[in-house]
DNA sequence: CCATCTTTGTGCACGCGTTCACAAAGACAT
DNA sequence: ATGTCTTTGTGAACGCGTGCACAAAGATGG
């Protein structure tokens, strides 16, 4: 039983790297941007510059799916467009459902990414009976209870949980229980799933404090640089201790809040 | 000249692995939870079991902060919570602005994680002069003409962008001159930044996409199974493009819409 | 004070992902 | 047909992250 598991770390599914798959979404899109220029071929290094990536990443990418290129002048973009999308199984249409419909929820509901490449919203999904039967983004919200029944009727693999952090390991359980093998947790909480079940997690809090963590090493580093370099790492640990008001070290610090 | 890149692979900030920054809040959070129920102690197991991690993992992850645990008893939930927060830099107040204020800026403006863990929204700022005065979540929308102003007379160095694609770049350039540093970015584009700029990408649909290769693994695993072991891979990608109502093989597609 | 038991902290090995560098392949001009 | 030039595809080396397994550390009970 995986534990909130973000990707399979395990077998690698067909030969084809978790990193690579990550990647060719990346791909993907600057792809359709060329073909809507009508762009013929592109090399790998203009197709690398474009995705953010290094030319001999995306080289070995595409080696995983096969030989796609022509020595000499590059990839065909049309072929290119297909054989991805067919990798990444969006020649098929793929019902979703988004359960919980606040703020979060309806913007997710609204956002064009979804319709626009093999996903189809078949649902919205809210505990609040006030909610049942509101049009958003032009779809009723349906109430909890009929999850099962719309999850069974539609034959819905992928499940978007946008409910709070309470609410989210029971909806998880329902959505996995009627069948759903894929979830997106916006919710932050650690979601458990049986074996099978792929899990991805989208947390923003998470990321301000990966993003404030490298922020505050840029300062450290910048006020280290105009302190003359004479600041050891320890008298830079009772500094920061110093400055948020505590005493030499070892004592027990306030709270922080919830 | 980073481009899009989504953390520095180089140097290793101040000898914490990138990997374990990234765990960090989940552990603030796991932590949090406990302390919110006067829990003591933790053990590396329990925590890691709420974290969803393993317990190894978990330890060695600490043991690049120091030397924060109890031999037989575990760790102090409270001095971890404050030590994970130093580390963090969460024990500081950061200014956040937020760029776009669509369906997804209102629901981020609105999102409570925000201001309960170090993180204040300093100004909502939209391109659109309607939207100007307008209060979002409590707060007045101010034009981007004001962009550079608010950054300066705030001190804000974390700026989020929720704008359409299309003015993303653009944004993140104001952003930077202006003298923000670290960026979060949820349109779907890759932002080039200068050297020293820190982006952190969220983007739905990729995480939709990765979630749809699974599924279709998953699928045809099945198949293949049910069909008696008997389909090589050549087979099944056969079949598949068969699925897809094309020839053979080797012939273009039709072109996936945008 | 000593024995036992729990739990941390870490040395080590392994595997994945990235990058370099180059040979093979093909286009294109002459 | 042949040579040149561009660009792909990949073998090999390296570094990071993960997990195992165990010794060291300290609490607890007698």
């Amino acid at each position: 039983m995986a534990t909130g598991r973000t990707h399979r770390p395990a077998t690698r599914s067909r030969g084809i790297p978790e990193a690579t798959v990550a990647r060719l979404p990346l791909y993907l899109r600057a792809l359709t941007a060329l073909s809507e220029r009508s762009v013929p071929t592109v090399s790998s290094e203009e197709l690398a510059a474009a995705a953010g990536v290094n030319s001999a990443k995306l080289r070995k990418d595409f080696s995983y799916l096969g030989s796609y290129g022509t020595r000499g002048v590059g990839y065909d973009v049309e072929y290119l467009v297909y054989q991805i999308s067919r990798e990444l199984g969006l020649t098929q249409d793929w019902p979703v459902v988004i359960v919980g419909i606040g703020n979060l929820g309806a913007a997710l509901a609204n956002y064009g990414g979804f319709a626009s490449r093999g996903f189809r919203v078949a649902a919205l999904i809210d505990a609040d009976p006030e909610m049942a039967g509101k049009p958003v983004a032009g779809i009723p919200v349906q109430h909890t209870d009929e999850l099962e029944k719309i999850i069974d009727d539609n034959g819905v693999s992928i499940g978007v949980i946008a409910t709070p952090a309470g609410a989210a390991q029971q909806v998880c359980d329902r959505l996995v229980a009627a069948g759903v093998t894929s979830i997106l947790n916006f919710a932050p909480t650690v979601l458990t799933v049986p074996d099978g079940v792929d899990v991805r997690k989208v947390d923003l809090s998470i990321e301000l404090q990966i993003l404030a963590f490298h922020e505050q090493r840029k300062a450290g580093e910048e006020a280290e640089a105009q302190a003359g370099a004479a600041m050891e790492a320890e008298a830079e640990a009772a500094a920061a201790a110093k400055a948020a008001g505590k005493g030499p070290d070892g004592d027990v610090p306030a709270v922080m809040p919830a």
